[in-house]
DNA sequence: AATTTGACTTAGAATAATTCTAAACGATCT
DNA sequence: AGATCGTTTAGAATTATTCTAAGTCAAATT
């Protein structure tokens, strides 16, 4: 039994079925580890906490099953510099805050009016199907929140 | 002798004067490929580009140079999905356009004050020093410009 | 109920961009 | 000339990710 709720053990099962995919266990867990702890985990991250779930899970069932929940919409994605990609289950338009002391990255809430305004940037022939937006810095005091 | 204008070459030996390196043949030579053509390339391409014009430089020396002119500020490194990175010679404030179809990388001009609106969506606590902002999608008709 | 099917999982090999290592180079200084 | 020291170089090493090929499992079909 992974930690999934029920609303997001639907939004799953929705997800996958439009997208011609099955939902399996290891896609479950891998999902749920992403909903406990939105720090933006790297693969191999992810591994070490869906291995503690489910012990026999290997990490190329790990890039698959990420793999699988960014095909279909459900994680996103997050590239920062060279570092091994992060995976980030927040659906919600934002941006993200790389911490140059710490290496942690952050969400930032994008109010919708800024996406709009971001968009008039582009010349009328650049068609946007997708902004990524990422500072980078740190944080002031001793926040780690 | 390499296609650098006299401009380019004292902003290249004043940058790395003032960060304590060397101006070399292959800095130069590199620095003026970026120049030349302002398409965005990989490593691999500047290295291909290079060798045209300084037939001894090895790979190796390209990736040191360009890791020279990152860390003197002449060149930005732009890092798009888990693509190679690319090296941008323009210091003016731009975002990126990258072409799904193409795979082609563009420079967006950003005014102003879509940078300092941006800064604002940033909590108190953060303190950024870099923004990177990247568009993807697909440019209208045929145009390649 | 047995068989077939096909997606999924798995271990391990392969890939590829980048970094590292250690030796050679070369300009400048003594 | 000889010493110094940053730079260049070829090639090895690293490492995140992808690929391969074999095993697994739960329907679906017979
Ligand atoms: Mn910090
Ligand atoms: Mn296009
Ligand atoms: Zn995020
Ligand atoms: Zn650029």
């Amino acid at each position: 039994m992974n930690s999934l709720k029920q609303m997001d053990r639907g939004a799953l099962s929705d997800a996958l079925d439009h997208s011609g995919q099955r939902t399996t266990p290891q896609r479950e867990t891998v999902f749920s580890v992403l909903l406990d702890e939105r720090d933006h985990p790297t693969a191999d991250e992810v591994y070490t906490r869906t291995k503690s779930r489910m012990p026999t899970i290997s990490m190329a069932t790990v890039y698959n099953c990420l793999e699988t929940l960014v095909s279909c919409g459900l994680v996103k994605q997050v590239n920062i510099e060279r570092e091994p990609t992060r995976y980030c289950p927040n659906l919600a338009p934002h941006a993200h805050f790389h911490c140059r002391d710490t290496g942690r990255v952050y969400d930032v809430p994008v109010p919708p009016d800024m996406m709009h305004e971001l968009a008039e940037v582009l010349p009328g022939e650049y068609r946007a199907d997708s902004v990524e937006l990422v500072f980078r810095g740190h944080l002031a005091k001793g926040k780690t929140k």
